[in-house]
DNA sequence: GCGACAG
DNA sequence: ATCTTGTCGC
């Protein structure tokens, strides 16, 4: 698939905050005109032990079955350390590679990690959205920023997540008495749009089928790939 | 200075 | 994220 180069990778902790302010500026927090969503994608990696090489993946399904109909996968030597904030910078790399092999474009992405529920209001979802030119969703297992009141304990449970006095994102319980996911809109997305799709992706377990498939995906390959590195 | 901190 | 045994519940 193509995409917008948007700039380089080899980047400081302190240059990379500064881009992400300015892509800040052109990030469209709303859906394109008319959505129709066929085909839901989901975007994951998986590292070895040494954190060394990462490997990606993206696993492409039909919205309505919620089944594969395509995927991709590679693998690209880490070059930037774990940062809380700055996780895109670490995975988008590998990602980037994944998506020029997928040959299939999904009308929405959806990230493990956050999208505007991020200190700069721009998380990997958002950068990621923005890389690929589509519209892209934010689903964490865990709070990076802000905070949420209690939510029911029945399945399609909401709670806002604020941070700063803003509503960055949702707390979403996917699952009847399970703790609940963290969803936030990537790039082209808006929040109400974002939770109803986490939902629809989630009919039985906690994370989005998407999610899931894209991370048994990665595994895979990393077993495959780690073991003997052809010389 | 202290505590928090996606994956 | 990764490492790792046992344990709880449907």
């Amino acid at each position: 698939m193509e995409y917008v180069p948007l700039h380089g990778w080899d980047l400081t902790p302190k240059q990379a905050v500064a881009l992400q302010r300015e892509l800040r500026e052109r990030l469209v927090l709303r859906p394109p005109r008319g959505l129709k969503v066929e085909r839901v994608a989901g975007a994951d990696i998986s590292m070895s032990r040494g954190a060394k090489m990462a490997y990606g993946g993206i696993v492409v399904l039909d919205a309505g079955t919620l089944k594969p109909v395509a995927q991709a996968s590679a693998s690209v030597k880490l070059g930037f350390p774990y940062v809380p904030g700055l996780l895109s910078f670490r995975e988008l790399p590998v990602l980037v590679e994944v998506w020029r092999q997928l040959e299939v474009r999904p009308d929405v992405l959806i990230f493990d990690g956050q999208g505007t529920a991020h200190p700069r209001r721009l998380g990997l979802a958002c950068h990621g959205g923005m890389l690929f030119g589509v519209p892209s969703i934010g689903c964490a297992k865990s709070l990076l920023v802000g905070q949420h009141g209690p939510l029911g304990q029945e399945r399609g449970s909401l709670a806002e997540i604020v941070h700063q006095g803003e509503v960055v994102g949702m707390a979403v319980r996917t699952r009847k008495g399970v703790l609940p996911v963290y969803v936030s809109p990537g790039h082209l997305m808006d929040l109400p749009t974002a939770v109803e799709l986490v939902l629809r992706v989630s009919p039985r377990y906690r994370e989005p089928e998407t999610t899931r498939f894209a991370h048994r995906l990665v595994n895979e390959v990393r077993r495959l790939g780690d073991p003997i590195p052809s010389p």
